[in-house]
DNA sequence: CAAATATTCGATTATTTTTATAGTCTGGCA
DNA sequence: TGCCAGACTATAAAAATAATCGAATATTTG
């Protein structure tokens, strides 16, 4: 579970919105400045968490975006699950991606690799915006 | 902290040269068919851990490999970070491997991520080859 | 010594993932 | 109408990952 930068970067701008949720619509162009990231990639990753349902938005000159749920709504393994995909060391001991690997022959190493996978798990899930807004 | 197909083979490798400790000297042909691993790759992370100290080799018709230390002188925890680098789920909170990050900017969201990379760190570190031949 | 065998080790290639940019299109507001 | 900001697709640059090649060297055995 090694973050990418498009999970640190999707993450700090659902804190951004998460920060300014009382304020309405907040532009990306916004959320890069506060946050440095760039405008452009940002822009896709706001794309891929609107379609997933996690920020709304409107177009325009009045326009942005905005969370489409409450802060504590939301949790970190769920958008890094979106964006990297299993929270798991290791596909074979993902429970949402699992897949064959090469190091389930050795099964005292397959259960240690599931502890942690578990405790990452368990972590992030309860885990949510609102408990790591600023 | 995503194993690397490369660091799973690794361990694996090591595994079966714990595993035929008492044998003396073990050919890279017969881990990479005992393990299913291709060989010519083994022979590359043969020699990063022979390079590294885990492994002596012999070459010639008799040759082979063991390990260098005793099955419980070697954590999963070393041989992870020669191959794939930092524990950590984010370079901001590795100890061995610290580098500037985008999500340094939310300390809440820092601390999560150090108390997963120290989980992770200790739990590996405390493993050793001994605790995990089949 | 010669043949066979096994590691050495750098080079190279292939593939995938990651990171990022470009650009056109579309809807909304003044 | 004209600008502004998001929508969406395409693509590309860069880095990491995975694997292969092959000649060189060392060692044992016949």
């Amino acid at each position: 579970m090694k973050l990418s930068t498009k999970s640190e970067y999707a993450c700090l701008a659902l804190i951004d919105l998460a920060e300014h949720y009382a304020k309405g619509l907040i532009k990306s162009e916004d959320i890069a400045r506060r946050k440095k990231l760039p405008k452009k990639f940002l822009d896709q990753i706001l794309f891929t968490l609107k379609n997933s349902g996690y920020v709304k938005s409107k177009r325009g000159s009045a326009g942005g975006y905005r969370l489409a749920k409450t802060p504590s709504q939301i949790t970190i393994a769920e958008i890094l699950r979106l964006m990297d995909g299993a929270l798991a060391p290791v596909y074979s001991v993902s429970t949402y991606f699992y897949e064959k690997t090469p190091i389930e022959q050795n099964k005292k190493m397959l259960k240690i690799l599931k502890e942690i996978r578990d405790y990452v798990a368990e972590k992030l899930e309860k885990t949510t915006l609102a408990d790591i807004v600023s």
